[in-house]
DNA sequence: CGGGAATCCTTGAGTTTGTCAACCAATGAC
DNA sequence: GTCATTGGTTGACAAACTCAAGGATTCCCG
């Protein structure tokens, strides 16, 4: 009938599950969205602008997170010794222990569960196949970051 | 390691990709994104109701999104003769050709023709499963539609 | 050295995509 | 005939961005 257009419509619906899950995950954990997205992002101590290119937004967006990470005491900015232009994002200890709360929202994909571990396997697989990045080329850059959202 | 973590983040890129493709898209048209959301699920005729439940959207926006639709002379309200309070948006013929070309960017999904057949139907197998809606409960519904973005 | 040019961040204004509360007009229930 | 419900509209607001301009460093290069 329509092989493509089903396509899209299954994986839209899943778009749309995973993105509830995610958003009603941040709201429980008391962050707005972007600021969940960045903490996952910040292992430690992040430049704004690295953040910037990981979350794929304008660097005033970022001045906005990071204000809000302030604001919140989860972050604070140090300007770099080396070049002091730049601001590295730290994050306070209650920024570290929610971010590891965050990770076990990415932890428990929804949905993943229930497929088990070969299926899981062949999807990703497949994910990456669809991505025109082959399973060798991601396994090929081990150090290379590839930011998503 | 850490796998829910990684399908998260695959799952997530292949999201961002999609996403650019039918923004792209629907900028190229020059409609609106809810602008064409709405126009492919418009098969003809459909209440405003209806289109907001479909859109999983609230009933004010809908509004906004009709308003956009008479001014580019796409659709226009008629108001339903068996009940004066539900308004109709009915599809221009311009409407209608520029529907059948929204309907074009959903068959050319994104690197869906990468793969093969088989795995195609492997890969929506999957879906259905995550959703947790099985193959079955999909298959058992020819008539009923399950909208998604 | 010194004067651009580039880089990193910030600010302020604006856009897009929505939501919510309040309302009106038509319908249905009794 | 009232009174609650339903469908749609309006206006105010919020979240998640972008863009253009500017300030502070640092780099480049003659």
């Amino acid at each position: 009938m329509h092989p493509p257009r089903e396509f899209a419509d299954a994986l839209g619906e899943l778009f749309l599950q995973v993105r509830v899950h995610f958003e009603q995950g941040f709201a429980d954990l008391g962050v707005p969205s972007p600021c969940a997205k960045a903490l996952r992002l910040i292992d430690g101590s992040l430049s704004m602008k690295e953040l910037g290119a990981r979350l794929h937004c304008d660097g005033s967006f970022v001045t906005a997170i990071a204000d809000a990470l302030e604001e919140r005491g989860l972050a604070r900015r140090e300007t770099d010794p080396d070049d002091r232009r730049i601001k590295n994002l730290v994050l306070t200890r209650a920024g570290n222990k929610l971010r590891g709360r965050i990770q076990l929202l990415f932890d428990d994909f929804p949905g993943a569960r229930r497929l088990d571990p070969e299926e899981r396997e062949a999807f990703l697989r497949m994910l990456y196949k669809m991505m025109a990045k082959g399973v060798d080329a991601a396994a090929a850059t081990p150090e290379r970051q590839t930011a998503a959202s």
